[in-house]
DNA sequence: GTCTATACCTGGATAGAC
DNA sequence: GTCTATCCAGGTATAGAC
């Protein structure tokens, strides 16, 4: 088994989301791990590999919390989608699309592939929430299910990123506005 | 005078909106312009200088159309504004703050602090428009208007970013969304 | 699975001629 | 203002020993 693959993924994705695939190096993470550039590329050949595979672990990760959401409200559901970029703003990082998407026109054409998978999954699901959540009275709008996902996935990811730039409270702010157009009541 | 030096900038400005900063080089910007790398050294010492140069023409070029604002309605501010990503959207590039507020941790201080003060004079010049149309009952919306610029600019930001990376029409979608969310009734 | 060593390339940057 | 020439640092990647 091999824990340092993992670390290596980790510590990747903790470098893509905080300064972009293109700013980081094999040094960072074998510095960081205390291991050797060459043994970094024993576990992933290429960097396109390794960008690959951070990608890859997002999804999977995604796919394992999605499931859960079946035993939760959809109101339950949403709050719980906020709550993964909550976690990486208490971090001061962005998500992985946000970092990955403004920068892909350079990046290989795997990890383009496998960004553009993960983006229509993650929407997709979203969209079924709001669909089940409208039905069954939980939110109440009028716009359709999926531009309300995509305005809502838009306005979280776009929030971590100005956070990044600007001083303030925009992503607490962003938060209260698609809580209040989703027409929820939250206690 | 030096129109190689706008040149460099416009070119520079295309590379990092469409590839990132950090995916550039001088290379890309003097075969394109049929110079040689020194001369772009010439106009721009680093490239810390030309990044940050970047970003004030980009200011520059934003108070100049907010000047023009002056003459329009509340609810044409607004589209004009929309407007700005319609173009960028049209070209398949994101704006200047999507582009870099991913890597803003890899990069040079002078141009996180002009990236900071661009985006807080874009999102107080769209508060003013959001206020002043509320006024004149232009717009009809019950957050605070502060929230409301936050949420049209992040939503914009992104549907440029969303839109390298997944087909599909997210980005009319988003306008739409946005016109709606401020009550504007359009022709 | 990790190491040492190294190859190869690209990138940013500068000196000095024209 | 642009050129040639060059420097140096850093980055990805591989070969082969342990």
């Amino acid at each position: 088994m091999s824990n340092t693959r993992t670390q290596i993924l980790d510590l990747g994705e903790e470098l893509i989301r905080t300064r972009g695939f293109n700013a980081f190096s094999y040094k960072d993470i074998s510095e960081k791990l205390g291991i050797k550039n060459a043994a970094v590329h024993y576990h992933f050949p290429s960097k396109e590999a390794l960008g690959t595979a951070i990608i890859q672990q997002s999804i999977d990760l995604f796919i394992v919390k999605e499931k859960q959401w079946n035993q939760l409200s959809s109101k339950e559901q949403l709050l719980d989608f906020i709550n993964i970029y909550q976690k990486s703003h208490d971090k001061n990082w962005s998500c992985l699309m946000g970092a990955l998407s403004s920068s892909v026109d350079s990046l290989p054409s795997t990890m383009q592939n496998k960004l553009t998978k993960m983006a229509e999954y993650i929407l997709n699901r979203l969209t079924q929430t709001l669909i089940e959540g409208l039905k069954k009275g939980e939110f109440h709008f009028d716009e359709e299910p999926r531009a309300k996902a995509e305005l809502i996935i838009s306005s979280l990811l776009s929030s971590l990123l100005l956070s990044k730039v600007m001083h303030g409270q925009i992503f607490e702010s962003i938060v209260q506005s698609i809580i209040l157009s989703v027409n929820l009541k939250t206690k």
